[in-house]
DNA sequence: CCAACCTACGTGACACGTCATCTATTCCGC
DNA sequence: GCGGAATAGATGACGTGTCACGTAGGTTGG
């Protein structure tokens, strides 16, 4: 029922256009800063531990790391330079392919997964999902799974519907 | 229907949640090109111009913007400094408080605004709206104005459920 | 009236992300 | 094999965000 002329939003999408960009700056926020407090790792050092310790192999590479991370390898390697640093990653040398890396997880790694896991995925299931049907459940999800899609959409071809930038 | 003794997710809940992870970390960056692209703003500078262009009085002090904005003062005083040396706003000698300062939009800051804005809200309600029922809007509307209560709940107090932290 | 306190704002140090670019390898066609 | 393109990953510069702290100006109880 929106006027698809308009750029504008309508007052209740505006609504819920404002609650999701403060949502999305606060929540983040806290988990990071609970996250912080309880084990000392970051929000950033937590997705990369999830990753690695729930890999079928002891060792990841860089690139198909980054892609389960949905981050860019720059980003990723200069995490792992400061996550090495701290000493919850290691890094190998890769025999078959001179130019690779593996990633380890170190034992210091292992511990702070282990130990930060359960609360974080506590405060989550309170803060998010603990009050909401199913049928709400599924509402949210194909919503969020459909703006996703979009943004990729918009993002990747490099050359889309935009005003055509032809560089 | 989730077991409230358990820390971890559901499947559903976990494909939510990863959802919408990654739907924060990418629409914000698809969002930040197309308006760095479209206009050379960033998206704070445009949340900054949106506030000052929208305010009733013509200038506005630094705490009660950094309310609006839900930012901390730091981060909008940093933000300042670099916005100014943009051109894009000014600041003022508070003569009531000789604490205080004034943040003025200059005129090159109110023609980016006028300009930034109908492309980004166009894109908004092409990624998120456009395809969404009112009930599907209303059920997003109100699960995330309820995260958003909770997150500040849980943030604010202090001192609420988490471990006490004495001091 | 003044010392203690509070408030408004700024700053410095550091973590995080992105972009552009670099180096070292591997791959691939000849 | 060999020369050029592609790939793996690292790096430097810069904008952004947070935290801890500093400073200057107001406020208030004795």
């Amino acid at each position: 029922m929106t006027d698809r002329e308009s750029p504008w939003l309508s007052d209740d999408q505006q609504t819920a256009w404002r609650a999701w960009l403060a949502l999305n700056g606060e929540l983040p926020a806290l988990l990071h800063r609970r996250l912080q407090a309880d084990s000392g790792l970051s929000l950033p050092d937590f997705e990369v531990l999830v990753q690695l310790s729930e890999a079928d192999e002891p060792r990841l590479r860089v690139s198909p790391l980054a892609a389960a991370l949905g981050w860019e390898r720059s980003r990723l390697s200069h995490h792992l330079k400061r996550m090495e640093g701290r000493g919850l990653v290691g890094r190998e040398e890769c025999e078959d392919d001179g130019r690779g890396a593996w990633v380890t997880l170190t034992d210091a790694g292992r511990r702070a997964i282990t130990q930060a896991a359960p609360p974080h995925a506590r405060v989550v299931r309170e803060l998010l999902f603990d009050d909401l049907s199913a049928d709400d459940l599924a509402v949210i999800t194909r919503f969020t799974t459909g703006v996703l899609e979009r943004v990729r959409d918009a993002a990747g071809p490099a050359s889309a519907s935009r005003p055509a930038r032809p560089a």
